[in-house]
RNA sequence: GGCCCGGUAGUUCAGUUGGUUAGAACGCUAGCCUGUCACGCUAGAGGUCGUGGGUUCGAGCCCCAUCCGGGUCGCCA
């Protein structure tokens, strides 16, 4: 039976006990993390969420006392309270922050038992996604857990502290929102009282946060949930959560200059870290040309190398059709190394599951020059691309042609891949850049159209505005920057559309009727009718961000209730079916459901 | 929607060409032990081999389907 607490709440958290305060009382509340039991002594490492203190009974204690030690199982929940005291010299730990000292304990409560717990609440024990999942509390009693959590908190008091010195008010947006048609899925809510109607769960406070500049708040923040109904990767969560800012009266500088500041203050304040301002700023063109990437990760080389003005006249006919269909050939040169015949179909096979059709190759061993391409290139055009990928002995080289877009998400994710497996990757360094000038438009295969790539309230570059005018949409730059770390989009905003013409140019030339544009956005347009200043602003990924800024490589990691991949919690069975008297009240129709 | 990897004790895993009673470590239970901190020693319990079919004299192992978990491409304005 639990005892109380009364009279026996802490005094201290277990790791704040030191040397120092030897012969002081106290008292500590938390968890058994381990009992080592001699016979007559019996040591118990008692845990909360500051880490370790060890608890020691021996022939000093009472008896009754004693036999309760004894009893002991991990994970119990105790009030206890003792002397703290210097171990001796040969049972010092060095190894435990509050290894120098113990608490000789003569009073302690069982607050709570615990069953055996499914895992060990250890770093060191490696357990399945699942079952962490599914008993997430006990995975957060973990200290790495409960670090990256406490961690993730101390980066957003950061957010909010220097937003807040710089003058951004903090105003909390809507969850039920009006359906967005372009983008992502949305999370749809039917409403009880308008039957047949849906909200929508925001994909961002987009639209909220420009009319708050419309309302003259002039610097808004806010830490927003955000719901994306797509499907999850590593880094990926339906529903996840930015850090959101907007400002009037400023440019696309001021916007870059402030977050530089942000990221700067951040990383010193919770990594004292020194990141260098300002970023470099990368036009989209070249980080795609060098990197085959709008994020790429610049903490190693290995870049990509177009060499399609030698391929459109070459021997090879597959490589001269795609540059003549408007494809391109790239390659990337991997550094000297012993690249085995497996190895290479292995990159090949990476570039056929990542958006390539093939890879060929050409390898520079000590015994010669061997390559895929021997049959279909002369030794002279071999060796022209050998000149142009600046190859040396021991390099292999991996060269991809096809449509643009595939060869460089091919390239882009070997080069990644590379990098990772040949260690080119200084895994302590923090790259930040700034990715900008990207098209305003990019043509949809699916649709028939052109899409905009960033939202359709980005504005254009004022140069290209006459483009949008005339209908031509290939070639429109976007006002828009995305803030990159080691080949992560941690961010991304844009200096937005305040004037109402040119967002119903916007609109138009995007497909939308009028009709359409008032039926969607009508809101938007009547309040840029009363004075909109020119604004914007940006959104960070917050998971992204604590997942890189605890070394984490996977998102779920820094988030408390996290979903998995098919977006279901493990832990509370969400989502579930309702009884049919609840899809009555919002008159959905009962579907089929699997019986059991 | 596609592709790849995985599912064996509470946990992490091993399990040979399909062949007797499916193993190890840790954990758990009981006993012993005064300086442990991966405590030690002794003994013990613990298995629907994800699930359902099939092939076979015989299936953890082979085949088919399916569920679950992970990664990834598409997707993510």
């Amino acid at each position: 039976m639990a005892e109380f607490i009364t009279g026996m709440k802490r005094t201290n958290y277990c790791t704040e006990l030191s040397a120092a305060d030897a012969g002081k009382r106290v008292t500590v509340n938390g968890w058994v993390q381990k009992t080592r039991n001699l016979g007559s002594l019996v040591f118990v490492d008692l845990r909360d969420r500051s880490g370790i203190v060890q608890l020691v009974f021996d022939s000093d204690t009472d008896k009754d006392l004693f036999d309760k030690a004894e009893s002991l199982r991990a994970e119990y929940v105790l009030a206890a309270s003792g002397v703290v005291r210097h171990r001796s010299p040969e049972a010092v730990n060095s190894r435990m922050a509050t290894g120098e000292i113990e608490i000789a304990v003569d009073a302690m409560r069982i607050l709570n038992g615990s069953e055996t717990p499914p895992f060990h609440i250890d770093d060191k024990v490696n357990v399945s996604d699942a079952l962490r999942l599914k008993y997430r509390y006990l995975d957060l009693r973990r200290p790495s857990m409960s670090r990256y959590i406490m961690m993730r908190h101390r980066i957003v008091k950061e957010a909010h502290d220097y937003f807040d010195k710089q003058g951004f008010i903090e105003v909390e947006t809507p969850s039920l929102c009006k359906s967005t048609p372009e983008g992502a899925r949305d999370y749809l809510v039917p409403s009880r009282v308008h039957p047949g109607k849906f909200y929508a769960l925001p994909q961002s406070p987009q639209l909220f946060k420009q009319l708050l500049m419309c309302a003259g708040f002039d610097r808004y923040m806010q830490i927003a949930k955000c719901y994306r109904d797509e499907d999850l990767r590593a880094d990926r969560q339906p529903e996840f959560t930015q850090i959101d800012l907007e400002m009037s009266f400023v440019d696309a500088d001021d916007v870059m200059t402030i977050n530089e500041g942000f990221i700067k203050r951040l990383f010193k304040n919770v990594l004292d870290i020194d990141v260098p301002t300002p970023f470099v700023r990368m036009p989209y063109s070249e980080a795609m040309a060098r990197f085959g990437s709008d994020k790429p990760d610049v903490r190693f080389g290995l870049e990509l190398k177009d060499i399609s003005e030698f391929a459109r006249g070459c021997g090879f006919k597959v490589f001269s059709d795609a540059v003549n269909a408007g494809g391109a050939v790239r390659l990337i040169c991997a550094p000297a190394g012993h690249y085995t015949r497996k190895e290479i179909d292995g990159l090949t096979e990476f570039i056929k599951t990542h958006g390539g059709s093939g890879m060929a190759w050409i390898a520079l061993s000590d015994a010669g020059v061997r390559s895929s391409l021997g049959k279909v290139l002369t030794e002279a055009e071999i060796a022209e691309i050998i000149r142009l990928a600046d190859a040396k002995a021991g390099d292999l080289i991996c060269i991809v042609c096809g449509k643009s877009g595939p060869v460089y998400t091919a390239l882009g994710g070997l080069r990644c891949y590379l990098g990772d497996k040949l260690g080119l990757i200084p895994k302590d360094k923090f790259a930040f850049l700034w990715v900008v000038d990207f098209p305003q438009f990019e043509y949809s295969e699916d649709e028939g159209r052109y899409v905009a790539m960033h939202h359709p309230f980005t504005m254009p570059k004022p140069e290209d505005i006459p483009k949008i005018e005339a209908g031509d949409l290939s070639d429109v730059k976007a006002n828009a920057y995305d803030i990159v770390l080691n080949g992560y989009e941690l961010g991304g905003g844009s200096i937005r559309i305040h004037d109402s013409g040119l967002q119903q140019l916007m609109f138009k030339a995007l497909g939308f009727t009028d009709e359409d544009a008032r039926a969607r956005f009508g809101f938007l347009l009547e309040a840029f009718k009363y004075g909109t200043p020119p604004h914007g602003g940006m959104a960070y990924g917050l998971d992204r961000l604590v997942m890189l800024m605890t070394g984490s490589d996977n998102i779920r990691d820094v988030i408390a209730f996290p979903k998995v991949q098919n977006a279901s919690d493990l832990m509370t069975g969400a989502p579930d079916f309702v009884d049919d008297g609840q899809l009555a009240e919002l008159s959905i129709a009962c579907t089929e459901r699997e019986k059991e």
